[in-house]
DNA sequence: TAGTCAATATAGACACCGTCAATTTAGCTA
DNA sequence: TAGCTAAATTGACGGTGTCTATATTGACTA
């Protein structure tokens, strides 16, 4: 017998997840709290204890399978992305953008340090995954460089991020680039773009905007 | 008289301002509430609504200040530096990279849109006011490229504010740059110069390719 | 000097929250 | 069927923000 179906309310670990991942969708990560997530599933307060420790435990259960997610978005990405090419650049960036801003919440969520265990195995394993990812397609497509592999991989993951991050706390309006007549986040993957050395037919792709 | 001292516990709005400061570098925006400002105070926990509206107000007002501060660093650091070159770079970078690693959990909460009030229109103009010194710069050392400058300034902000983000939030361990012997940070500055056109070879052959 | 009054501070209440402890229930198994 | 154990319930505790009604303060005025 599987471990789903057998107590009062059936699987009740993974309706609180979905629960729980509705409600970050929702109201943000202030919006999940044990007793809203058990309310809505219509379990009495105490009974998600049996199935996540804490607050914080749910939290990073969240966490860890939207990196999951991510990490398989990137993965399905670079499987058709040429060799040599710096495609890997799009790739990387759009998973995180594309995330981002269907999800806010859910991305916000990712980087509160504060509300999840970063200690968590599984969830640091799959961030070193992406972050493993990135660097073998920067060894791949930049041999040699002034600048070590990891500091191209946290420049970019660290742009990205930023930028992310700034127009889902609403500190910006996002405006289009006025030269490229692109929106901002693609011309930033431009901007990045223009780092990598080998590229000339690449950056003369990128510096082709009509 | 002036509106300081003149009631009970003298300046209590300068107090609370200050004890709520303390709390924050203690422990982080989670520390900071209107009881725990008001015990440290030595007031009762109904007291700083006559000065603060409630959290948020004196959260934005936290907020607000700090970015001022940041404004401080910023046109100092523009001040003394030379026209026509990629100074300005190194004066923003580093003036929120030395803010943020001095005081951590004020850097988090200035990005945390919903605790603060982003509608505050003082908060906006210190905001802008940063931008626009930035743009400023960018406009006056690249004359002409394929990028908006408004995209240079929000890359450049994105990567340091991303960077940050990440470093604060425990999410990953700096290492020195292997090629450069650098700190990550400072590589991530060299790394974004590249796009500046007067620093080095590669960049200014792309800006020729216009 | 006595009185007025608005600004300020207090104290209590309410509805939340996370977490813990004691208890009851449900499902399997011996 | 009886017993065992995981799961779920219930109630409590201390914490939070914010709202009320009440009390105090201090500056100005008559």
């Amino acid at each position: 017998m599987s471990k789903a179906k057998k107590f009062h309310h059936g699987d009740l670990k993974r309706v609180l997840f979905d629960v729980a991942l509705q409600l970050l969708d929702r109201g943000g990560a202030e919006g999940v709290t044990i007793r809203a997530v058990a309310r809505e599933a219509g379990v009495s307060h105490g009974a998600p204890v049996n199935h996540y420790r804490d607050r914080e435990a749910l939290l990073t259960a969240l966490v860890k399978s939207q990196f999951e997610t991510i990490l398989n978005t990137v993965e399905e990405g670079l499987s058709v992305a040429s060799a040599g090419s710096n495609v890997w650049i799009e790739v990387f960036a759009t998973a995180l953008l594309d995330f981002g801003f269907q999800y806010p919440h859910r991305y916000k969520l990712l980087w509160r340090g504060d509300l999840i265990n970063l200690q968590d195995p599984e969830l640091s394993k799959t961030m070193d995954q992406i972050y493993d990812k990135l660097c073998d397609e920067i060894e791949r497509s930049l041999p040699a460089t002034k600048f070590d592999r990891d500091t191209v991989a946290v420049g970019l993951w660290a742009m990205i991020h930023g930028y992310l991050d700034m127009r889902l706390s609403g500190m910006f309006v996002p405006l289009d680039d006025k030269v490229s007549g692109k929106p901002r986040d693609a011309a930033l993957i431009d901007l990045f773009k223009m780092l990598m050395p080998q590229a000339d037919s690449v950056k003369a792709d990128a510096l082709a905007t009509k």
